[in-house]
Parts: structure tokens; sequence; C-alpha cells
DNA sequence: CGCTAACCGAGACGGTACGTCCCGTCTTTAC
DNA sequence: GTAAAGACGGGACGTACCGTCTCGGTTAGCG
């Protein structure tokens, strides 16, 4: 049971190159990320960045691993209505895919997806845990008839999907006032 | 009455370029776009392309025009019941989104519009249209009465949004097949 | 026998691209050399310039007959002693080497000499009758006895040489207080 | 005490870079010099080349350091008589300005001379350094009284112009046997 | 507590693509 | 019918990064 204690240096060395790229991805995209930048940024020689990633994609993905962090899963005696918490989840989606930190990168991120296994596997990973959380709350009020009896996986993707939609397709992101009218349509008027 | 006809070189360089744009966007992403594979792929001489546009990003955008081909109009007369028109639009749309010539440039096509007002644009231009057919079908729907009385906006966004979020956040787009239960989520079960 | 008379135009744009040419040459040196600033200086198209030259060194060759204007020949009847028509050919060459159109020109005209037979031709050609009025002057001098009895050829050449030499291969050209000492040299002290 | 080894690489690379620099220089001439076929033929990446050199002026005078080469001082006890001596150097000159390694390069470096300080630099003082031989033995013959009083100066310009005189202004360089006769001129005849 | 192995920065290396400039050839249009 | 305009393929320019590499200099932790 060795326990391979690792190095500082290494440690040090990674974690300034993973926020020296989460910067540089937010600040020059993923075109015009570069990985000198990086290095640069971080105050590190190029060789090291090139000793812990040889390729930029995993080092995207890894910079953005940073970023998972869930929403604090729901306190279960809260008691939240099941259609309050929906509404929580996706006004924090809305804001998040304008203004978050993912949000800088989330054009770059949806095309480097395209192109590389590894980023794709984060992101496919990355949307479906923040889906989950959506499926579970709607799944939730399904169960207690609290809401109409929709497909809560499909329902979560019509939802999440309109903010994303929003986001990339059109010029004007989904904003928190039109959240409630999203919601009325996919899981039916508040009572 | 000068008809200031074009010179037969340029219009058969543009072409060349044009489509070669397009080929590289589909096959090597955006960040990865070449303008030196461009020129070769059109089997032009470097410097006509940057004679043409010295600027990538506005190549890109006019390259796209090319995609921006209506889909037919529906037949007035023709009385699809509402239903029955979106399930075709939204399968089009689910196939066009992995098999179309759009789908070969979608990712790229996401993260230019990011970097390029004039790519957003089109890219803007292009969803709004499709989805404005969409809307129409549903506003039709809801006002005969045979579409419980959602917001016909807020409706294709979710609809649409599904189709996109499917295919750029997860692994595994839409399936025809799916589009029924896609469908009942947002406008109800077929009666 | 048509005597084709030369068109107007062409006789115009000829002139104008010599006379660029030569200024081009003079500012840019023979490196630098830019047909294309040639024909805007010219108020020329480019291809006006290559109907007529097709070789840079032709043009510039061209150019540089203008500037072959021999210094008007002794009046026989002056009967100026040889030694200072010496003193006046030598100086006239140390000036010339230094402020004349040639001089802007003569490290580009050596250097073009040595890759272009046609500016050869010309560059020795120049240089022969230039030296010739010096020999004929040295010849006249040594057939009177006013001279000592020199080799008339090897003696320009000497005396010719030092001027280039100066010129070409010091930071120092000859000035004009220096040309009589160079001339006691060669040709012997002034009696 | 540290020695700061350079790295083997950077040795390697330069030398080729500057023997290659001269070779092209001596082909190509100066104007036809190019960067490219320096690094092509050195063998050597371009942008090695502009690492080390981003100044093709800088570069050239560099590659021409090479040439820097003493002629060996005479033997002091040689006792050669002065006017041997000269036309030793003379013949000497004559040569290497036609055959030499210098000779291949020497329109080239008069044209460079007249666009770089650098190149002008190395290039006058090579010259100077030819020339003082000269100078020395012409001095040594007049105190001895063995050459007429002439100026020594002024007389190995005159010698050495000859020489480069017919080199470059004409298109017959000076041949071994007409050396005596040139002496003559600038000396005075053999008694 | 000193040695060895790893990690480090610096930066050279051969490359590729950039966007610019000019080349010399050519086609088209205007006078 | 000639000239001007300018498109064409091509090639070199000098710059910026790429990803690989060699180099000494440090630092860590094991023996």
């Amino acid at each position: 049971m060795s326990h391979k204690s690792p190095d500082p240096r290494v440690v040090r060395s990674r974690q300034a190159l993973l926020e020296a790229a989460l910067a540089e991805l937010a600040e020059a995209g993923y075109a015009g990320f570069s990985m000198e930048s990086v290095a640069v940024r971080a105050g590190v020689g190029r060789s090291t960045l090139y000793r812990h990633w040889n390729d930029r994609l995993r080092l995207v993905a890894d910079a953005l691993e940073v970023l998972n962090v869930q929403p604090a899963r729901p306190d279960p005696a809260a008691e939240v209505p099941a259609r309050v918490r929906v509404l929580q989840l996706l006004t924090h989606l809305t804001d998040a895919v304008v203004h978050g930190p993912v949000a800088a990168v989330l054009p770059a991120l949806v095309h480097a997806a395209a192109q590389s296994d590894a980023v794709a596997d984060f992101w496919h990973g990355y949307s479906a845990r923040r889906r989950q959380a959506l499926v579970d709350a709607i799944t939730a009020g399904v169960e207690t008839g609290e809401l109409r009896p929709v497909d809560p996986v499909r329902a979560a993707e019509a939802l999440s999907g309109a903010v994303f939609y929003r986001r990339l397709m059109t010029d004007r992101p989904l904003t928190a006032a039109e959240v409630p009218g999203l919601v009325d349509v996919v899981l039916g008027p508040d009572a």
C-alpha cells in the first residue's frame, strides 16, 4: 500500500497550469488558446506544461473539471415543492450559461467536444450531472402528483435545451424572467 | 448602360474557395480551419484567397450562405393537423442536425458565431427562420384548439432546444423514434 | 520602306519609365529595386512596364544610358597642357563618383554587372569611354614629352582605379584636394 | 568562474548557417540572396536561422568574418627587395580578386557594403589591412632609396585600385603578366 | 545528511501557418 | 489597338506557436 506521495513541485505546477489554462480559455476563447500563453501565465516552463499534458484538449478538459462543482443537493428535509426546485435549477442554469465561468468557454466547449473524445467525455458527463438534478426534481414532482405525468427525462431535455438554445442559437439568451413561462409550457401552468 | 459584368476568373475563384471553405470547416472544425488548406483544396493560389478575403471569419460567414436555403413553406391548402406538422418539422430537424450539410459544421458554427458577428448574424438568422416554421405550426394548432394553449414561442424553443441539446451536450442525438415523446411532453399527449 | 513612326504614347511611357527606374535605383539601391515601384512612380500600369522590358536588368541598363553623356571633348585648339587636362578629368570623376547621378547607383551597378551581361556591357562600355579620355590626354602628354614616358593605358587604369578604390573599398572617397598628389605619383611630380 | 559552455546545437547551427550564407552570397549575389535558400543550404530550419539573425545584413557581415584571415607578414629577415615584395603582393591580389574565395563575393560585397554599416566596416577594414602591407613595402623601398620618392599611401591606392578597376569596371581582369607594367608606371621602371 | 532521481526553467530545434509583398504572366475592360 | 487595371499562381518575407528535444540547475525524500 505505498502512498506514492506526490512531489509538491508537481502539485504546484499542475495547479498553476490548470488555473492559467482556465483564464486563458476565458480570455482568448478556444481558438486563440495558446499553450505558450498558458505556460507564461502560470510562470512555468513550456516543457513543464508539456510534461503534464501533451494534448491541449486534455488540458482544457482537466482545467474545466475544476468547474465541475454540483449545485448543492437539496436538503431532503427541506420539502421544497418540485416546481420551485425546478425553477431554482433552471434559473441557476440560465445564469451560469451567460455569466458563469463556463459561459466564456461554452461555444468553445461545444466545438472542442466534437473534436476530442476526452473533452466530449467531460462535457457530456458535466451536462448529464446537471441534467440529472432536474430529472430528479421532476420525477419527485410527478410521483407526488404535484406535476402532471410527463416523461422526466424528456422534460429535462426540453427545459435545459431551451436554455442552451437561446444562448447558442439566438442573440438573446434566456432571462430569469422568462424561466417561469418556459416551465409552464413543459410542466404545465402553475396551478 | 454598363453591365459591369464580373471577371469570370473572379467568379470561378470565389466559388471554388467558398466550397473549399465549407468543406474545410466541416472537416477540421473552426479551430484547425486553415486558410492554407482552403486555398489548396480550392486549387487556388494562397494570394488569390487573401485577395478576396483577408479575414477568415468573413470567409466562413460567406461560405455558410450556401446553406441558407429555406425549407419549403407548407401548402396552406394541405390542411395537415398541427401536431403532424410539428412532428414533421422536428423529425426533419432531428435528421438535419445529424446527417444534413449543416450537421458537419454545426459545432464549428456555434464556436465561430461566438467569434464573429458576421457568422453570428448568419447563424442566428438561420435558426430564427427554422424556428419560425415551428412557431407558426404551434400557433395554428393553439388557435384551432387542436393543441393546449401554450406560448408558441417558448414551446418552439423547448422543442428545438431539446433536439440541439441532445446533439451537442450528449453523446446520443435524438432519434426520430423519440420525437413523439418529446412532443407529448411539450404540447401534451396525443388525444 | 515604311518608317514605323513610333507611337507617341509609347515614347511617353518609355521615357517616364526610364526616369522612374533611375530614381528608384538611386533611392532603393539595386537590391530593393522594385518593378512595382517603378511602374507606380512612372504613373504607368505594371503591364506596360513589362511590355517594354521583361528583364529588370535590361531596364536598369537602359535607364543608365541616359547618364551616358560624354564630358565634352577638349577643343583641340585650346591647347590645354596634358597634366591640366588629366587633373580636370580626374577631378570630374572624383566628384561624379560621390555626387553625380551615377554615384547613387555605383555599388548596385558593380553588383548588377556581375549578374547580367546586358548591364556588364553597359557598365564596361561606360567605363571604357570615360577611361579613353584619360588615355588620350596622357598619350598626348607623353608624345609631346610633357609627361614622362609611361604606358598610357596602365596609367589611366591606375588613376581611375584609385578614385574608384577610395569610393568603394574605403570609407573616405578621394577628395579634389588629393587628386594632384595622386597624379604626381602616377605621372611624376609637376616639373 | 562559470564557463557558460555554449549549447553544441547552437554552435553547429551557426557554423552551418554562416557557411551557407557565404555560399549563397557567392552564388546568387547580394540581390537574390535569400534567407530561405540559406536555411535550406545549411540543412537547418528557417526558424533557426531567424532565431540567430533576424537581419540579413548582419548575417552577411558575420559570414564574411570567415574570410578575415591575414596574409602572412613577410619574414623581416628575408630581405626581399621592395619592388619584389610589391610585385608579390600585387600578383597575389590580382589572383585573389579573380580566383580567391573573396572573388566570388566581391561584387556582392561592394553592393552590400553600401547597404549595411556592419558589412561596410568589415569590407573597409579588410581592404585597409590588405593595403597596409603594400604601403609598408613601398615605404620601406622609398626609405632605402630603392624606389623613387612617392607618397606610399597614394601609390598603394593607385596599385590596388588598378587591380580592382580591371576586375570590376572592365571585362578583362588584370593578369599576372600585366602586373610588372603596372608597377613600372606607379613606382618607376625597374632600374 | 548526503545522494540520486525527479522535476524544473530556459530555450534551441525543425516545422507549419500566418498575412504581406512582390514577382512575372495573364485576361478583361476602357479609351 | 494599345494602355490601364488588376486577377492569377507562385514564392520569400518575418512572426508566432507548435510539439520535441537537450541542457544545466535545483529540490525532494530515501537510504
